[in-house]
DNA sequence: AATTAAATATGATGGGCATCATGTTTGCGG
DNA sequence: CCGCAAACATGATGCCCATCATATTTAATT
């Protein structure tokens, strides 16, 4: 872990309003006196697989990705995590070791708050637990829907709700075809004929890197099961 | 729903020592004070998708599970709960409405637990809230291997892993093809010829419509990705 | 006990998509 | 600015497995 001694604030912070860690102003008090700073490189590994979880991550400008590797060297891609987003709860609070690495996808600051001290703010303010609670419960339902439509939707159909997804929840990101595959359970091959017949129906515009949709309800409508 | 007058003690119920809800004698008592008695039939539904939670279910005796219906008549297993197990959280503490549904397997006796007291509860008792938090991310991190199952493993392989588990979980239980198929991720015409594979190797015997393991570390090779 | 629905069991068929292969383009580090 | 690795792009191939079909057995219902 890369800590430094400067602490950024949590006033000015970009996540204040949205991450499911600072639901009141009491409690973000508290969380500033006890989190520490950490920066990472893009591509740097935050935490491994089988290693005991000490305390979790909160992403204060960057992105990360939680990711499994299977046997066949195949990598999953479980969670994207930006601004706001919290890396590392559900193996601190499963009481397990980690499940999934977590990789810095570019450059990113993250706060590290202590499992004693996180505790401590939970057993203190229980409408903190439950707020947190409430976001556990989403990624959970995330998570089994992923599960469905692995089944249920055509490759096609689950890249084209791949783009739409990470186009709104990190929007002007660049993807490669491997990690949109990743994301969306599939091989780059499938998403690169995928996206080749959006862009021929008009949905998409790639300009280099970049996705550009042009046509929303298009393609919800080639991801959605009628 | 179909609560009864009689409210069964909690002293002597099995789900005691297992369930995260009845973390401590102190919430147990609480729970008591607040929990209704309700019965219900094999194959009656509980609650359904799009309604709105108001409380929770522990199950004290049976079997229910939890399912989604895709657009196509497809039905998806996502959980399974026996005695100690509790149902109907995640869209509680997401607080939005049932997004699968929940159907009594075999005749059932659940513990209802209205959402107000709950979550009193859970403000008093902040070791309750944790010990109830280890419980939901355990489920998550079963929703993200399952849907990284169903990407690496062959269905054979998940039809091995589904039978251990719900011999592990829920023994001396008969399956269906089309329950271990939708539990599996697969059809009931795969789990009949992954069956007939696993008897014809040795691995398993089927008497009448329950399965009898009788090489387990067989069958845990045949689940596990080298 | 008779009737009927549901579950079991297996075979045949076809399509979706992973895999492999190969050429091109992009973009980064020296 | 150049070289090389990574990413892009598309074609060819094969196979896993869902789907459909059909016969048999089991279980439930009247």
């Amino acid at each position: 872990m890369t800590a430094t001694a400067k602490k950024d604030s949590c006033l000015t912070c970009d996540a204040k309003h949205t991450s499911a860690l600072c639901s009141s102003p009491d409690v973000l008090r508290i969380i500033y006196s006890i989190k520490v700073n950490c920066h990472y490189k893009a591509g740097q590994m935050i935490f491994q697989q089988g290693q005991e979880p000490l305390g979790l991550f909160a992403v204060q400008s960057g992105l990360v990705k939680l990711e499994v590797n299977s046997h066949d060297g195949h990598a999953h891609t479980l969670r994207i995590l930006g601004t706001g987003g919290v890396v590392g709860y559900r193996s601190l609070f499963a009481r397990e070791p980690y499940k999934a690495n977590a990789v810095a996808m570019e450059d990113t600051s993250l706060c590290y708050i202590p499992k004693t001290e996180l505790f401590q703010v939970f057993v203190e303010h229980p409408e903190a637990t439950l707020n947190f609670m409430q976001s556990i419960c989403k990624d959970l339902r995330s998570a089994e829907e992923k599960w469905v439509d692995q089944m249920d939707k055509e490759a096609s159909e689950r890249v084209a709700e791949a783009i739409l997804f990470l186009q709104d929840h990190f929007h002007d990101q660049k993807w490669t075809r491997k990690e949109i595959a990743q994301w969306a359970g599939t091989t780059p091959e499938t998403v690169m004929r995928a996206l080749s017949q959006f862009e021929k129906d008009g949905l998409i515009e790639q300009a280099g890197r970049r996705i550009i949709i042009l046509n929303r309800a298009g393609l919800h409508s080639k991801a959605a099961q009628i």
